[in-house]
RNA sequence: GGCGACGUAGCCAAGGGGUCAAAGGCGAGGGUCUGCAAAAUCCUUAUUCAUGGGUUCAAAUCCCAUCGUCGCCUCCA
């Protein structure tokens, strides 16, 4: 198995810290609104991979956490008169419902911040021992200089990154590139007590403190979007591989942007699109194919044509799948023969290397195809039963979308009474019984026709 | 300005030295089916991989240059 490694900036064979077992760290959202189709994208494919780790027979502890202590947050929960940790509150809960919407699945561990804040002062006061910190003021920042491969994730250089003009100058700092691990406390903000005096923590260290908390030293796989790579991740892996002297993450996997007309979705640009509404207009099967059907390093255009595009390409494998399983019904265990192994070998061929689900996908609708062309039952069960196993990772739902039910049985109480209208029961009585066939109790009243789900 | 990524059919998108006269999807055109229509299904749809050089027996794949697009360098998934 190849993932591909920011830090190396190429594919490496795949090898865990322990034997059979992956330690994974997905960098959440900050809570302070609804997640956007851009948030949605990392939180989608990750958990797909964590899943396709599980069905490739690793045990996968996965952690993803929740920034709930930030500037952006204390603004908002200031500007609607409440704490900002019912802000908090509300936001993760929220965020609950969209993931359990698209179909993931819960981490095993999803920490937050204010509630490491002790890990994170140990873990600042650790630093500053070992001379990577200091202290000015209430802040306290963590010391670049004194972490030689500074710039190594992000594959840039501190002495060209001082040279550019768009570093901020902060006159507490002793270099510009230097980054906060502490911040003093302002009014109307959230602290806590500390040896550095009252105030809350910067926003790189968490992560730092809560992964270790969780998951130790050292640990395989730590992953996000690619605008956190600089200076986010860069500044935890400083302040990781500082303290421990020892190397903290294996692989560094990061996801491409969601954009809108070539220009990154994100809420400062102001052209986002809610992941609950994405949820509403186009369902999670087709958010997961649009977002499965692209290489997830690569950028990825959001648009109504693409989401219609992915649409399309779902409604093609489910709708041959609901044939299918009209007739041969659920039960489609299979013997593993070769046709089984091979297929299920290609499968594991194409997502071993990094994770190719476009790849992948291709591979379904060439089955797909053969299941539509194929007399062969017990092919076609086959298929069915592949199509089921590798569910588990794509996380679809084949299920016919009962969406328009309502309004279907509308229309057949329409034609009923239309038919009554005419005095003609038999067909009316017809229509009643086929309803009544499907589960639907058809009531006649004075206030018109009614009916329910039996 | 610095660093990085990308440019494959009408659109989306894999591939990444020979097995490629380039997967798969969407769309489009044609056939079958059909009272009509739709659906379904079958077939067709890139001698070519931004452009110009180079390396090689061999390049979409490697190197250089040019053009174009995007990302990061500030909060961001």
């Amino acid at each position: 198995m190849r993932i591909y490694n920011t830090l190396s900036g190429q594919k490496e064979e795949f090898v865990p810290l322990k034997p059979g077992t992956v330690k994974m760290y997905v960098c959440g959202p900050t809570v302070y609104s609804f997640i956007h189709i851009g948030n949605a994208r990392p939180a989608v494919i990750f958990d797909s991979f964590r899943r396709y780790l599980e069905y490739r027979g690793f045990s996968v502890i996965y952690v993803q956490n929740f920034t709930d202590i930030d500037d952006k947050i204390i603004k908002a929960a200031n500007a609607e008169g409440i704490s900002p940790k019912t802000l908090a509150d509300r936001y993760i809960s929220e965020y609950f419902k969209d993931s359990c919407a698209l179909g993931i699945k819960p981490a095993t561990y999803h920490p937050r911040t204010t509630d490491f804040v002790d890990n994170i002062k140990e873990f600042i006061a650790a630093l500053e021992k070992k001379k990577f910190a200091y202290q000015r003021g209430n802040d306290v920042y963590f010391d670049v200089s004194a972490f030689p491969s500074y710039g190594a994730l992000s594959h840039r250089n501190p002495a060209d990154m001082r040279a550019g003009s768009r570093v901020e100058v902060n006159e507490n700092k002793d270099d510009p590139l230097d980054f906060v691990l502490w911040k003093g406390s302002k009014p109307e903000e959230p602290k806590w007590e500390s040896p550095w005096g009252e105030g809350r923590p910067g926003w790189h260290i968490e992560c730092s403190a809560m992964s270790t908390t969780l998951l130790g030293d050292a640990f395989d796989i730590h992953a996000g979007g690619n605008d956190l790579i600089f200076p986010h991740h860069e500044d935890e892996r400083a302040q990781s591989e500082a303290l421990t002297g020892k190397k903290w993450v294996s692989y560094w996997m990061h996801n491409g942007m969601i954009s809108v007309k070539d220009e990154k979705m994100s809420k400062s640009v102001g052209n986002i699109f809610s992941a609950r509404e994405a949820l509403k207009v186009y369902g999670k099967n087709t958010i997961r194919m649009y977002l499965l059907s692209k290489h997830y390093r690569s950028p990825i255009e959001f648009s109504p044509e693409r989401m219609e595009e992915a649409r399309s390409a779902f409604s093609r494998i489910s709708r041959v799948i609901n044939e299918v399983d009209k007739k041969i019904g659920h039960d489609f265990k299979v013997v593993e023969d070769e046709f089984v192994k091979t297929q299920r070998s290609k499968m594991i061929e194409v997502l071993d290397d990094d994770f190719n689900t476009p790849q992948a996908l291709s591979l379904i609708f060439d089955l797909v195809s053969e299941m539509i062309s194929t007399e062969d039952t017990e092919k076609i069960k086959k298929i069915r039963f592949l199509l089921d196993e590798w569910n588990y990772f794509l996380g679809f739902d084949f299920e016919p979308d009962r969406k328009n039910a309502d309004e279907l049985v509308d229309l057949a109480i329409k034609l009923r009474n239309d038919a009554r209208m005419r005095k003609d029961y038999k067909q009316s009585d017809e229509i009643r019984k086929k309803l009544e066939d499907y589960g639907i109790e058809v009531m006649d009243s004075p206030e018109g026709t009614k009916w329910r789900w039996k």
